[in-house]
DNA sequence: GATGAATGAGCTTTCATTCAT
DNA sequence: AATGAATGAAAGCTCATTCAT
């Protein structure tokens, strides 16, 4: 069982490294909002980063799990592109820090952001793996998977972050009325192109 | 005309900010990557941030400006999509460090990061007015364009990126050959999903 | 109790201020002066300014207290006004760097320049208290109370100053010998223009 | 005959030092205001302290030349003394920005600031010519000369700087009001402390 | 386990000065 | 004589990290 200090760590360093992303976040400002001492989080953790790539790896692992459970209740590949499909949209909207660190902290050099794009692979190869048995069963022809993996990866990323960013601080509440527009949406686009007979 | 040591910090800056994020660049590596002194920085820009925001509205003004040449030599809103689609791969093919600002600096709450969003989305409007356009001449039919137009941006982005930085620094030579694969993989996405009638 | 390493701040931090003025003044100096790191100062001080004002406050109020404690062994005006001379002469001549921040830093638009004078004015407030006492007795007569305590501070002010820095450095423990003078000189000037009858 | 461009310079670098002081002044500004390049003024000036002390030198030896033609009126040094008190008031009200400069940098150990006490010195020589003259006649009585011009120099200096910078920008009309109080106020100081016989 | 004072390398920015034109 | 683009030394300040308690 995790010790309880690093769990309230973890949750103010979500925070703000959502708020400020990995450069702009300051330790200072993750142990006050823990209201722990800034030795703490060293006795916990190696560094910033060590920190950082754990609290990522958790992310994601939510998003992968989250998206396991909503798939989990259907069996046809049809239905779970579906299901996938409004889970990425759902977990974005309630966890959009996630999303925003995941577009700007997984592409790049260091060796955290490869670390990163390692965890999000796992991620894509779920995505694949749905687009592989869809072909199997003769629903979907999908000539590229990997690309097509990546390429819905990216579009829902970025509508979700498209519309929180496009609503001003006032209107957030709005994004709950935005989100069945948004999987509707996306679920469109996806289904279309991977169906192998043409989609509604 | 603008003066050449502008042009000269235009280039390193683009390079420098690409490898490092706005955060990690260091106005040093600037200032020699440039060969020139760190004030002649200075000279030419209020700060980094100036630089920066400078840089990525010319950027951008490019992207924009490749894509509407890329259109102009078609009529039709298909044809036109289609070489949307292809001059956005290959123009992230040339200017990978674009791409990567593009998705890793247009989130957030910084000022800077608020005017870079404003500039992608006059990129973002030229992709609604051809979709809008295609819907007029019962080409297309789309219900939400700027979803669509969000979700395009997004797939096309993230396809090439993860391109990039799932090729070893040695192979990145075989990007060339996996154009025509992403190209091919993201109009399919594309048309299928806004195609009035079924696309092959 | 105030932490020991502040102490040890503030009497680097005068030296250097006196030595150089503020703007000359560099934090690397004051930390190599106190034996403590930069970022030491900058955990107990927010800036430069911060140091500067809180040191100038500090150290006027030490003029303060201890003309105050001067002047409290005796009843009559006539006896306060000489006493408070007298020790006005001596604080300067122990706190020699005081005296020149006070004179060169207390006249400006800058904010830090508008606390110091506020400070001051306290100085300013307890001679025109005597000047006023003097008055309802009936031993003082002075005109302009706010004017008289500006021009006294002003020449015992100067007055030490000029004869510090006439003084080559080898000279200066010759300074001892000054002060009676400067005594004698200062309580002349000031109690001729402000006895009720002539001062012999 | 001075060149041209060295008295636009010279009245621009007045009001740039008097604003902001010697560090806070900036070439630029000064240039600027002069409406010549930078380069001008360092075509006809060494360096930032060579045209600080050229302009100290020049503004000390207007304070003299006006103080001499106002002495020059009178014959007995009771009147010259008089004279010289409105005359050095007057002076500063005029020039606050030169009264500012000479408190604030005619103190400290800079090879400027020494230059710059030796100009003063021809002042304090001025008045201490008066006393000196006066105790001749009969008309003063003055134990230590020295100190009494630094003396009057400090109060003098002090108290027109106190009420300038005491009036609010917008009240800096008023200044002119309280010229009579001042000199008035600082004649009664000088007199009653230099006069042989009781001064009203 | 937990603390927070202390550190110092490293950052952005400033600005007096130079020099080719 | 005059210019102003270019320079680079230095400054104030930040903040991840350490360590004695």
């Amino acid at each position: 069982m995790r010790h309880e200090k690093v769990d309230v760590i973890f949750q103010a360093a979500i925070k703000v490294f959502a708020d400020s992303g990995f450069d702009q976040a300051r330790m200072d400002e993750i142990a006050k909002e823990a209201g722990v001492a800034k030795g703490t989080i060293y006795y916990h953790f190696k560094s910033k980063e060590d920190l950082f790539v754990g609290l990522m790896n958790e992310g994601v692992q939510k998003l992968i799990d989250f998206a396991k459970r909503s798939i989990k209740r259907y069996d046809s590949p049809t239905e779970q592109m579906q299901a996938l499909v409004k889970s990425h949209v759902l977990f974005y909207v309630e966890n959009g820090m996630l999303a925003k660190l995941l577009l700007s902290e997984a592409f790049g050099t260091k060796s955290r952001q490869h670390q990163f794009r390692m965890k999000i692979h796992e991620y894509l190869r779920l995505i694949e793996t749905i687009l592989r048995r869809g072909a199997e069963t003769g629903e979907f022809k999908v000539k590229h998977v990997p690309e097509a993996a990546s390429a819905f990866f990216g579009a829902a990323s970025v509508v979700v972050l498209q519309k929180l960013y496009s609503l001003e601080e006032s209107e957030l509440r709005q994004i709950d009325e935005a989100v069945p527009q948004m999987i509707e949406s996306l679920q469109h686009i996806v289904m279309c192109s991977i169906k192998n007979s043409p989609y509604l």
